[in-house]
DNA sequence: TGGAATTCTGAACACTGTCAAGATCGGACC
DNA sequence: GGTCCGATCTTGACAGTGTTCAGAATTCCA
């Protein structure tokens, strides 16, 4: 709490990856300097030597924060929409989607750093991650309406996480345009979902 | 064709692109260093600079030769299936979808680098690049042998295309199984394909 | 209060991308 | 054939990088 404690930083590991962070969203991984960071911290170089390995140590726990920060946002669009009924449960399903993708092209120099060479974990699951969490809750709330055809839950599973996740990529890469997007999700809402016993008008 | 020419190379950019393709291959894109692909080439490190305004165009050319061998190898696993029935046409729709994953995981450096920050390119879409004609070539084969359900094609483009490239980047990040990916690929078959008219004898 | 452990600094090393100036070559023109 | 020119490569240098290490400054604990 105290202002510049002089000599020993108050949290030193945290200031760097909190510094380190808003230089990768805002300049991208590749620009990040370590000589850089600790210069913005107001701190010498090799200061960081005393709690991160190495550079690419720094940027892995950057990586973290991004999941936290993407799980996060796509809590908050998930929970902002209200209600109990078979509507709202399809409304958070899409609100999902589209917060993974709103997030992508939001964050693009954080989102690619995650999902970069650096930050590679060879143990994860998937299920470790909150984010994949969020999508199976949708799912789950789908089922509780009735509104997923039986058999074909790990099949939407699956398919929905890794359609959301290769257009996030491939809309980074100019190769999607706004419009493909609303049209994928719409496609996989479309056939996936069982026509919602609710009032439905077709014109 | 003569062995050094001493002072002129034949063709140093051709040279310095293929040093470093597989450097990109063997140690990744960010292993990469200029100096050491002039070295290897047997050339000054500023020799590069009359051929590639900076290290970055090179990397950029290199991003598309890596497009090609993904498109030879897409090619070659597609015509690898033979036959003008059904059957074969499912078999060569799968087997594109294979053969998009097996490219990712037996390339994992050069793919990362193909769709990394540095070969971003604002300009080009989708249909630009010979891989997706591909899978172009694929539909359009299933769609003569009547395999397609009628206006299903456009969102089977799109979600075949988005969900291949989700999963090869949620492969290269442990996040998804082997067993993950053929039951990915099951999935899409059976949910977008016709039951063939072809004997389907099942168990 | 007196160590001991932690945290940070300063200088240094090897390396990087990039640039300006000069040497060297190939081919075109008279 | 001799001469010039443009393209090509080298040398040398500059600023910046990640990383290491000896030692100074600080805090913690007994």
């Amino acid at each position: 709490m105290t202002d510049r404690p002089a000599y020993h930083h108050g949290d030193l590991a945290a200031a760097l990856v909190a510094e380190a962070l808003t230089e990768v969203r805002v300049n991208g991984a590749n620009a990040v300097s370590l000589r850089g960071i600790a210069h913005a911290v107001g701190v010498s170089p090799s200061a960081a030597y005393h709690h991160f390995p190495d550079k690419a140590a720094l940027l892995q726990q950057v990586g973290m924060a991004g999941v936290e920060i993407l799980e996060e946002h796509l809590r908050m669009a998930v929970e902002s929409v209200s209600g109990d009924d078979a509507a709202a449960a399809v409304d958070r399903f899409v609100a999902a989607g589209r917060g993974y993708l709103g997030f992508a092209v939001a964050e693009q120099n954080l989102f690619r750093h995650m999902f970069g060479p650096l930050c590679s974990t060879p143990e994860g699951h998937r299920t470790d991650t909150g984010a994949f969490q969020i999508l199976i809750n949708c799912l789950d709330d789908l089922e509780i309406h009735g509104l997923l055809r039986p058999g074909i839950r790990p099949d939407l599973e699956l398919l929905a996480w890794t359609a959301v996740h290769g257009a996030a990529e491939l809309t980074l890469q100019s190769q999607l345009t706004p419009d493909d997007l609303t049209h994928l999700m719409a496609t996989v809402t479309r056939t996936f979902l069982a026509p919602s016993p609710s009032p439905s008008p077709s014109a």
